[in-house]
DNA sequence: TTCAGTTGCGACAAAAACTGTCGCTACAAC
DNA sequence: GTTGTAGCGACAGTTTTTGTCGCAACTGAA
């Protein structure tokens, strides 16, 4: 293991992204000796780097380091592509095709910016591998969401970069947030300290809490004007654990209970429900123009959704309580209608 | 670009998977000359490979030689890891992250497992990321679908390997197909051209025709028993389009036309709308009670879902066949919780 | 401006590796 | 058997690699 070509690749793989800040040659150096006991001179180093950057004679790989900066001078990488080691299969290709399809409706084009190297890479797989005919294999995988195709927002270019950043070195930002939810001109700006992102299907927010409040606050990031790194750190509870604050701040009024959920669906919604279970200790009985059928769910928005999309394929017998609150949601549309 | 280190590297990444065959000294020195103007002696290609699969003394690649077949020995890469080259970004980490929360209960878990090196990648970034404050990075990014979270169907394993298999070799397939809808015992089989793979969101369909037939059907593939990969050759007729094929099947009846859509919004529901546009030309007025929304959309199943899923939050204006589709269904739903 | 202190790099020679050639051997097919 | 093929050991010439040393460029402080 402590042959030149190890330690080029290791070397390689050490080099952290332009944007991430670089690494010294002296870092490396301790790097390989600690990680992985590979002992070799300053110099080396500086030799193994260079030859990698390339000659006038052959290309090299894309890095560089800031030779216009104070010395110890810093390597990174500057290129978007990626060296696939070993090359992608040519059915992660077809998959990652597929997840482009199916994503692309849903996330903002900044998220989708940092998967963007992995797409290129399978469209590469995929057009060496069916080059006979020539543009053949995009009729040949595609994903078609289910959801109704919305146009995700979009968000301020730089606030994902921003916010994320913040969140993984622990510092605070600072915020300027449109609290209207239309393009209002009442924008707000605090210091915030950053706790978590979650995606939802079609928008990204922030968890955190205002600088000097306690308070878990959530932030829309289409919303958000800007946002700065800032250098304070950033502070979080150590009580505070994301998947309780999910469960009882997205779930249902209710908190998302385990409720033991009977419906009955229509013979042409049968599919549906056959195909693609609600849980796992599903049971299906077969009924008069269609099934009932029984699982144990949690008791969420979705799952109101997911019934009045159905229409008149599907009805609620048990829990009463959310077939009341279905029927009342019916009665409602009712009058909205007139 | 004709030193060892360059030359090792193509080598690694000219290594084809396992699954996918292998390949012989002479090609790897067919393509170094052809696609890479690399003049190098097999001799030297066969020590290149066994000084990167590793000495006693070091470990190496994940790469192995079937010795135990006749000769020319076939090379390929049999790890399951993913060498990162450059290391994936923190940025990218995160998206990794997420795109599995939100994918994971979407799709089979035999397509997941495809992207699985990646996500595996992604949490080693994380977990050295954020190496201080062990295993709080799992507190700092979530996706969290909107949707209902169903459960993927199962496939057969093996089943959605061979048919994408079949797809990229333009092979046949014997496929065993379940056609009732339940675990009927009224199984057929027979030989299929596959034309296309199509994920929807909760299920994975397969499209083509059988052998002597000229119709296209489609097969859902946790439906299909069995399947395998035949010699005979399968042909598309150059008229496929995928495209137009998703647009004529899987659009609403009306074949998912154009149509003006103007709805009014309650309060309530404003932000589903304000935060994601339905198309591009939407136009938002404020109205009583809450919002007037005028876009151009297709009229597709999907949109009636929609509607259905906002209740009583929403109210089809225009056009009048949309309105009067869901009055329909309105009334329906009455007369089924009576 | 001067003056350490640091960092990168050219030069050089010894050591290590890489490389092409050639023959031997193991194996499969005939 | 015999024959042909493919892998591999050995060897020697060549190239590359590597540690060392010294110099030059640059920075930051005095």
């Amino acid at each position: 293991m402590a042959d030149a070509f190890s330690r080029k690749l290791l070397i390689l793989q050490m080099l952290p992204r332009e944007e991430e800040g670089g690494i010294t040659v002296e870092e490396i150096q301790r790097r390989l000796w600690n990680d992985h006991g590979i002992e070799v001179s300053e110099r080396n180093i500086q030799r193994d780097l260079r030859s990698l950057q390339g000659a006038e004679d052959h290309a090299g790989f894309p890095i560089s380091c800031d030779e216009d900066k104070p010395k110890p001078w810093r390597w990174s990488w500057y290129g978007r592509e990626l060296l696939g080691i070993p090359k992608m299969g040519r059915h992660t290709a077809l998959t990652f095709q597929m997840v482009k399809d199916l994503l692309e409706p849903l996330l903002p084009a900044e998220t989708m910016s940092y998967m963007q190297p992995n797409f290129d890479a399978a469209e590469e797989v995929l057009r060496k591998a069916s080059a006979k005919r020539a543009g053949r294999w995009r009729d040949k995988i595609r994903g078609v969401p289910r959801s109704l195709r919305l146009i995700p927002p979009e968000l301020e270019p730089g606030v994902l970069e921003t916010v994320s950043q913040a969140l993984l070195d622990d510092k605070q930002i600072e915020m300027s947030y449109r609290s209207g939810s239309r393009h209002a001109s009442d924008v707000k700006s605090y210091p915030v300290h950053p706790y978590a992102l979650i995606h939802r299907t079609t928008s990204v927010e922030l968890i955190g809490r205002i600088d000097g409040d306690s308070k878990i606050r959530r932030w829309a990031l289409h919303r958000t004007e800007s946002a700065q790194l800032l250098d304070a750190p950033s502070s979080v509870p150590r009580s505070f654990k994301l998947d309780d604050f999910i469960q009882s701040e997205l779930g249902f009024p209710g908190s998302g209970e385990k409720i033991k959920l009977e419906i009955w669906i229509h013979e042409s919604a049968k599919n549906h429900v056959l195909e693609t279970k609600l849980s796992n200790d599903q049971q299906i009985i077969e009924a008069a123009d269609g099934l009932i059928v029984k699982a144990t769910v949690n008791e969420i928005v979705e799952l109101k959704w997911w019934l009045l999309g159905l229409g008149d394929r599907a009805r609620v017998i048990r829990p009463e309580s959310l077939r009341d609150a279905i029927k009342g949601v019916i009665n409602k549309m009712v009058e909205v209608y007139q």
